[in-house]
DNA sequence: GTGGGATCGGTTTTT
DNA sequence: CCGATCCCAC
């Protein structure tokens, strides 16, 4: 192990790491050596003898427990391979193989994916006979995964008299019980959702204290990267995991919360100093990173925050260039001026492919940069988007593997029952599912004896086959390796051959990707074991295997050593810092997104993800927009996003079609700003049920709305009353600006607003 | 039960 | 503009 790791560290940094012992919280600006402090904190502990699967370290991406994983190990060596280091839902999913019996699931349980988890709320729906227009499925999808990350269950909610009333609002009075029937099949399926494998962890370590027990007293140290991203179901989880030693270390900036929209609440910053009073607080603010421009650019932008833990980042870093501002005509023209761009830089100065970034708001984005830079013959690589997982060809090949350990679970059935054609259409499956709910029994169940029920003789036949099949799959299990397994079922399936036969483009790289799973599984197979003095084995079988690649959702491979620009969301680039950043799409209604512009909050959590857009920058920084954009085939007309004006004159260059005092303050505040728009997008109101709240609440019931005319007095839901200034939009999308004495003019969706009016002059 | 053509609706962000 | 879904002819 080095020995002067030590000495890379500045004061505050060296003192977050050796102070090893009692619950510390690590408050880490962003380019403040967060990761460093981190890694050399585990190799301290494991250089001072503490034993490797004591240690408990939980992340938000896989990415990020990689990259520690290989530091730690560069300083530590192999012992760091046998630290519990991973996202909270592998490392839950790892201890549920084990304990998830204890609450009945199988400790082959699968993992549902969103798609899965989706696909059985459209079945409930469906069968419920309910309208998915209203009950739309990814709505109660999401609504159902923020009451299980707030610790709301199906009994709670249909006790829950502010849920209740609001699903009586948004016509959705049957969201309680596709809730309670969705928990029901998922449990009947074997399987668990994302959220499960830390609800269901939870659920364990509350029923059975000896559980709780065995790992309050196995983690002698427990860490926290990204604190500031755990919602309540985390929190209480590794709370009660941490009890006994209390040695719990939580790392995390407060201005880089930006997943409130699934959970995550900054009260856990603020409950973790009254949960643990002895705490230590480092506070990192020397950002190493970046130039003093993009310091200073970042801290006068989230000074407009309200709510912040107080600290001031500096930087000791060289003045560096002006952050260009730069105004285009259209999004392709964005494009190009990104890639004419690129291709400057790396032609004037030294810079290589690796160190460029574009960064957007939301993934659809990325279009044309692909394009533009494909014309340059750059390389690039765009992360997110679909998964190698999630394709349709891969998905099919892991359903019969799922199916064949678990034969339980039903989103699998669905999937391969007569894939390849077998000849087993939509009706008998939805018979096989209907007969299961008449008698409380399990899709399988039905189909075992498919031949005391009433279906047609060639049909039954056919079931019978499939069960045969997957059964026969099932006794290979025990003798061959998941590799052979996986092998002889994409061959015996005919699914490989019916791959193989599609000589399209497409067909021909959907074969190649069967092939390239299998490979993937052989790895897997014959990787090396982490020995293990516990319970906790770490095993190879088809199981292990399932389980680990279901958490999987990120671009695959990571191929570190590939010199491409690197195109992302905001999102997934927290952690990560490149020498120029390209933030892209800078328009109202893009970056801050529509949603939130009409939504109550003041726009906080759209600001620090601009913060931690423009934070990843190392040396140069470009903002662009366009003034119009193509969406669904119209063009869209956009305006410069609020976020520009808010950054710092004195350290802007404008570039683009106007000088800079009007590229960024045009036409704000005008009367048809939005007029341009074509057709707006229709969404569901969005709100998140939060933890039980308290109080007696009388239910709002919103007024027919459509006479809205100027000058009437409203009352609205939560910003109470007002004067209505404006109107715009359409007859199906009208947006009223509304004067609120307390809040300020607001801009109101209608079709969304909760209004009562109270005067109509 | 299957496949092709018409029609409709929709874009945050992630494990 | 694109995918998912619906409807109808085999």
């Amino acid at each position: 192990m080095n020995k002067n790791y030590l000495d890379e560290l500045n004061e505050v940094q060296r003192g977050a790491v050796i102070n090893t012992d009692g619950p510390v919280m690590i408050v880490a600006g962003p380019g403040s050596g967060k990761t460093r402090v981190l890694t050399y904190r585990i190799a301290h502990l494991l250089q001072h003898g503490v034993n490797p699967f004591s240690i408990l370290a939980l992340t938000f991406t896989n990415k990020a427990s990689e990259s520690m994983r290989q530091r730690i190990e560069k300083i530590a060596g192999t012992n760091a391979r046998s630290l519990f280091m991973g996202t909270f839902h592998s490392i839950f999913a790892r201890l549920l193989r084990v304990d998830a019996q204890k609450i009945g699931y199988p400790a082959n349980f699968t993992i549902y994916d969103t798609e899965d988890s989706k696909s059985l709320i459209k079945t409930i729906i469906k069968e419920k006979g309910l309208d998915d227009k209203i009950y739309k499925p990814s709505t109660i999808q999401w609504r159902i995964s923020a009451c299980k990350n707030a610790l709301v269950f199906p009994e709670d909610y249909a006790k829950d008299a502010d849920l209740l009333s609001e699903d009586r609002d948004t016509r959705r009075p049957e969201t309680k019980t596709i809730y309670a029937e969705y928990c029901n099949r998922c449990f009947k399926s074997g399987a668990m959702d994302f959220d499960d494998l830390l609800l269901k962890t939870y659920e364990v370590l509350n029923r059975f204290p000896e559980v709780l027990y065995k790992y309050q007293h196995k983690f002698k140290y427990v860490l926290i990267d990204e604190f500031q991203d755990t919602n309540q179901l985390q929190y209480s989880i590794i709370k009660s995991i941490a009890a006994v030693h209390e040695n719990i270390t939580v790392v995390g900036d407060d201005a880089q919360s930006i997943y409130a929209f699934r959970g995550a609440t900054i009260d856990n910053i603020l409950n973790f100093e009254t949960d643990f009073p002895d705490l230590k607080v480092f506070k990192l603010e020397q950002n190493y990173r970046s130039t003093k421009n993009i310091v200073q650019a970042a801290n006068e932008l989230i000074y407009k925050n309200k709510n912040q833990i107080k600290k001031e980042i500096w930087t000791s870093n060289d003045q560096g260039e002006l952050i260009e501002v730069v105004r285009t005509a259209s999004d392709n023209e964005e494009g190009r001026w990104v890639a004419d761009s690129i291709m400057e830089l790396k032609n004037r100065k030294h810079y290589k492919n690796n160190d460029f970034a574009i960064l957007y708001r939301t993934n659809a984005q990325s279009r044309s940069f692909e394009e533009s830079l494909r014309r340059h013959n750059i390389s690039y690589k765009i992360y997110g988007g679909m998964s190698f997982y999630q394709r349709k060809e891969i998905k099919d090949l892991l359903a019969y593997l799922k199916l064949s350990i678990n034969h339980y679970d039903e989103e699998a059935m669905k999937r391969v029952i007569n894939y390849p054609v077998r000849g087993i259409g939509q009706t008998s499956i939805d018979k096989i599912i209907i007969f299961a709910a008449n008698e409380g029994k399990r899709p399988w169940d039905i189909m075992e004896n498919i031949f005391q029920y009433d279906f047609q003789t060639r049909t039954k036949t056919l079931i019978h086959e499939f069960v045969l099949m997957v059964k026969s799959f099932q006794a290979l299990s025990t003798q061959k390796t998941a590799f052979d397994l996986a092998t002889h079922i994409a061959t015996t399936t005919k699914l490989l051959a019916d791959l193989y036969n599609d000589k399209t483009v497409e067909g021909v790289a959907r074969y190649e990707n069967i092939q390239e799973l299998l490979n993937g599984i052989k790895e897997f197979v014959e990787e090396d074991l982490v020995v293990s003095e516990d319970e906790f084995v770490d095993d190879r079988t088809l199981g292990a295997y399932l389980q680990n690649i279901s958490l999987l959702t990120g671009t695959e491979k990571e191929t570190e050593n590939e010199d491409c620009v690197k195109l992302m969301t905001t999102h997934a680039a927290k952690g990560l810092e490149f020498a120029v950043v390209y933030v892209v799409g800078l328009e109202e209604s893009l970056f801050p997104s529509a949603q939130s512009l009409y939504s109550m909050d003041d726009l906080e959590e759209e600001r620090r993800l601009f913060y931690v857009a423009i934070t990843r920058a190392e040396t140069r920084l470009f903002l662009t927009y366009a003034t119009s954009r193509y969406k669904f085939g119209n063009v869209q007309f956009g305006e410069p996003s609020r976020f520009l004006k808010e950054l710092p004159d004195s350290i802007l260059s404008v570039h683009g079609e106007q000088n800079k005092s009007t590229a960024i303050k045009t036409s704000f505040g005008g009367t048809s700003s939005i007029s341009g728009l074509g057709k707006l997008v229709q969404r569901q109101p969005i709100s998140t049920p939060t933890a039980p709240r308290t109080g007696p609440s009388e239910p709002f019931v919103p007024d027919d709305v459509s006479g809205l005319t100027t000058g009437m007095e409203v009352k609205h839901e939560k910003f109470g009353d007002g004067k209505v200034l404006a109107l715009e939009g359409n007859a199906t999308n009208r947006i009223a600006t509304i004067f609120f004495p307390n809040f300020g003019e607001k801009k109101i969706m209608l079709k969304f607003a909760k209004l009562k009016i109270i005067r109509s002059t």
